[in-house]
DNA sequence: AGTACCACCTGACGGC
DNA sequence: TGCCGTCAGGTGGTAC
């Protein structure tokens, strides 16, 4: 059992891994940890997270938008960000070590957990509570958490485009470049669309997709092929046609992002 | 203050 | 055949 990161790692994928860290490395002795990659740690070096580490267990697990917290016993917390590649793996022979392992944590049962990441956007840090870490990388409230009326008090006060607005972390924090494209699809609206365009009616169309499609990826583990066949994800590619009107998907670029969208379906 | 955009990173892929 | 440019995307820093 584990997980390869079929999907870029946004809120769905990362609460699979945290369910996953949960299942697999709680409460083990730590022998040893290997620093592979030193551009991995942010905030903190090497022989402080070995310090930090060695002899002690992992605690309870947190998650706040695409953010993996890790209590470290009944001290600090070990913070995990995906990036775009990243994934962890649990595994007993270290002949099944990952490719990518930028870090590996030997448990005292024989035990190992990789993070890999191929690419290196992720990073692994530490912090002294969730409520710091969340205050100091200035998140809005997790996707998966917010409720419609804190939903339409933050969109009340925005002009933005409805795609940069999804993707924006400190406005709400788990909702990446995939899923954003998947909600506005199903929600109907056009990515460029200003937020401040959106009727009353409208936002609560919004909310309730961006829950329907963190509920379905849930249900799904986040693997694509597991989605519905009407999802957006499921097809995300140039050239490909809408499943409701037939119409050939559209791409625009937001600050360097790749949106996809049915010029038929989408106003 | 609020918003927009680029660098970082690596591998796959298409064109010539 | 092989090289080179382009694309993929989350985040933090910088520029406006």
């Amino acid at each position: 059992m584990w997980i390869t990161g079929d999907t870029m790692p946004e809120l769905p994928d990362v609460e699979n891994f945290r369910l996953y860290f949960q299942k697999t490395s709680l409460n083990q002795k730590i022998n040893s940890v290997q620093v592979k990659e030193l551009r991995f740690l942010t905030e903190i070096d090497q022989f402080s997270l070995q310090r930090l580490l060695t002899e002690n267990r992992f605690s309870e697990t947190f998650r706040h938008g695409k953010n993996l917290l890790v209590r470290i016993g009944t001290d600090p917390w070990l913070t995990v960000h995906f990036g775009m590649t990243g994934y962890i793996k649990y595994y007993s022979d270290i002949s099944q070590e990952p490719p990518f392992d930028r870090l590996l944590i030997n448990f005292s049962n024989g035990n190992h957990l990789s993070f890999s990441d191929q690419r290196i956007f992720g990073r692994v840090g530490v912090t002294s509570s969730p409520e710091q870490f969340i205050k100091e990388h200035h998140l809005g409230p997790d996707a998966l958490q917010i409720d419609e009326k804190r939903f339409l008090e933050l969109f009340s006060r925005k002009k933005r485009a409805l795609k940069t607005l999804l993707m924006d972390q400190t406005f709400m924090a788990g909702i990446g470049n995939e899923y954003s494209d998947e909600i506005l699809f199903r929600a109907g609206f056009l990515p460029g669309r200003n937020s401040s365009t959106l009727d009353i009616e409208e936002l609560k169309k919004l909310f309730r997709s961006v829950k329907e499609v963190i509920h379905t990826a849930l249900k799904a583990h986040a693997v694509k092929k597991l989605f519905p066949d009407d999802y957006l994800l499921k097809n995300r590619r140039k050239g490909s046609r809408c499943f409701r009107c037939n119409a050939v998907m559209q791409t625009l670029r937001f600050g360097g992002r790749t949106a996809y969208y049915c010029p038929g379906c989408q106003r």
